[in-house]
DNA sequence: CATGAAGGTTAGGGTAAACTAACTTTAGTT
DNA sequence: AACTAAAGTTAGTTTACCCTAACCTTCATG
């Protein structure tokens, strides 16, 4: 029923991947902007992804994955681009297919998702 | 971020949409049973469903979708089927792609969703 | 050097949606 | 009639995750 409990967690992970290809450093003030949160809700988030052993944070406050946060960050911004990519290409808008996506990309089994992956990579679309 | 907000009461729609096929009235206690939840959990839920005026419930606590909530049932219930059949096309595993479908039902736009089923419908898959 | 802005934290609040526990109501059985 | 079981309700709890408000550092600048 639910969406997957990590879904909050996950987004938080898949943005600091996107930053850190934006940005020299990625702080939780710039995840706080990026996602129109609250400096003191990123706060929290940052806590629990540390305490989870998914980023490590310096004294400067500068923010990044460890590899387990990388992992799954990675995992979580392939389908990201995978489902923006294949919605485009069907003829929707770029904004709604990136939403869509970002809700999509958390509540899919790793099973359908590598299904729909072979199908796409061996078919095309269109 | 979130998934869409009604993700809950959907999926309760779409439960009493699937066991009216299948049961000859709708009770608080079959929703309970199919969903797995508490019967107070749902009691609760219906008295919102409701209060929105998608369900009505008679005096014997028989539960009978509004036209309103036939409509949105409706909707959920053939994004199911649709994602289910697309994913088990594509090898998933029976069980996995309708717990899959039942996340996905709930967070794709109808932007999205036409344009997936309109490529389906056109391209067939396989 | 003081001040003020930027960044971070903490405490406390709110909502959604599940839960447990305890209660009521109804109906069937003895 | 009395008891029991099934169904539903109500009250209070929990968890996740956002929020506001208030506070603490640090650091650049007038």
């Amino acid at each position: 029923m639910r969406p997957f409990v990590n879904e909050s967690a996950e987004n938080y992970l898949e943005t600091i991947l996107v930053l850190s290809k934006r940005l020299p450093v990625v702080r939780s003030v710039d995840i706080a902007n990026e996602l129109n949160f609250k400096k003191s809700s990123v706060s929290i988030a940052m806590r629990n992804l540390r305490e989870k052993n998914q980023i490590t944070v310096t004294d400067s406050g500068f923010i990044y994955l460890t590899d387990e946060g990388k992992e799954i960050a990675e995992m979580i911004y392939e389908r990201h681009t995978f489902f923006t990519d294949v919605l485009v290409k069907l003829g929707v808008d770029e904004q709604v297919a990136s939403e869509d996506a970002c809700r999509i990309e958390h509540c899919i089994s790793k099973e359908s998702f590598t299904a729909l992956k072979n199908y796409v990579d061996k078919i095309g679309i269109k």
